[in-house]
DNA sequence: ACTCTATTCAAACGATCGTTTGAATGAAAG
DNA sequence: CTTTCATTCAAACGATCGTTTGAATAGAGT
């Protein structure tokens, strides 16, 4: 059976229950090392209803991460067009703290930095149809306004750099540092400025540093 | 058992028929996605070698990482300090480069990038006590080197900085790494350089496109 | 009242997992 | 040759996996 419609009783969170408990063993194990029996015990709900609910261990991954990205890409893309609908000029700060700041949003749940760090970390098999599905067209705005506002980078170097950005984004987004970084709030917060500020520069490379041979 | 001495036969190739094919594996699918048996079928030697060599799962994970971290990292530290005792003054891209380039040193197995890459995507139960093992010191003696070369940013900055240089790394590792479908071994190289780019203007942050509200 | 349908439940399916065992193998040492 | 010991091998251990089944439950519609 597909994914039955909304319970007709008042208790149809048995599927959110299930989303949250997997959500938080998924953030915690990787996708391979969590099991349904898991997620089942954490949630308080039989083990078949992970099935009857979404179907396979897939078809559940799928929707934990579709139920956090979708609100985080709304809030990106809004940011976005209220900036290009605003008349001022666009600028990289402008449009990475419209990619960036979302993640601290306080409507947005906390678990989403740490779940979207943990999708990008997952074999290709797992990661590449859900960020596909998930990203690219989000990816393919921000990039269209960064050429705007970089208009002698050409198309290649932004989109390497572009993919550079992402790889800081997700270092961030870890909670766990093997370098060694708190992760209280605040100091989530102050890194996602000096996320911003890094990628700013490497985004515009302002040829001054360079000394080549 | 532990890990046994050097074998007496000539034959002393299972262990890294196993290593081989374990690595492999592991770049594809990932730790916990990756069995015993593949690994031992994929290298053509019995199961029980793998426990009889590496001790458990854990043992012949960490082997595969030690085998091919030990070699960068050695490139990573004689580059450096070749540099320092250069006696001409460093930059922050002669660092770079001596912690960058070795990925493509010709000495070095195409794999590297591909498998440091899949580390860092690894839980933390998996990747924390390999990252701390493999990367701690060398991570420590290049941040050191650039603080030097950067005096005017603080120990902080320079922390989250770096930490978002090797998410970058990271990213293009896996991405663009020689093991990945389209990716010659050019357009790998070619990475690295924009690589080194992108994080020299990240790391030094003129300052200059700041616009501050 | 009865029917229908959505949901929950205990139980089991076959498959695969990491690990262990104990015997077979074979080259080196006495 | 005999002994020794590192190594390989087939086989099995118990545990856990994703998935399926069929009955039990209960609210909604007629």
């Amino acid at each position: 059976m597909s994914t039955p419609a909304i319970s007709k009783t008042g208790t149809a969170d048995t599927r959110e229950k299930i989303l949250d408990a997997a959500e938080l063993l998924l953030i915690e194990h990787g996708f391979a090392a969590t099991s349904l029996r898991a997620i089942a015990a954490k949630a308080e709900v039989n083990l078949a209803a992970t099935h009857y609910h979404f179907g396979s261990k897939n078809g559940l991954l799928a929707a934990v991460f579709h139920r956090r990205i979708q609100p985080l890409n709304e809030l990106r893309l809004e940011a976005l067009e209220k900036l290009e609908k605003s008349g001022s000029p666009l600028t990289v700060r402008s449009i990475l703290e419209s990619f960036f700041l979302p993640f601290q949003n306080p409507d947005v749940i906390s678990t989403i930095p740490a779940l979207v760090g943990r999708l990008h970390g997952e074999p290709e098999s797992i990661s590449k149809p859900i960020l596909e599905e998930e990203f690219l067209e989000v990816a393919g705005r921000f990039q269209e306004a960064l050429m705007k506002v970089l208009p002698h980078v050409d198309r290649t170097d932004l989109h390497w750099r572009f993919h550079f950005m992402i790889g800081s984004m997700i270092q961030i987004l870890r909670i766990q540092s093997p370098m060694g970084i708190d992760s209280t709030p605040e100091s989530f917060s102050r890194g996602i400025e000096r996320l911003v500020d890094f990628c700013i520069a490497g985004l515009e490379q302002a040829d001054l540093g360079k000394q080549h041979d």
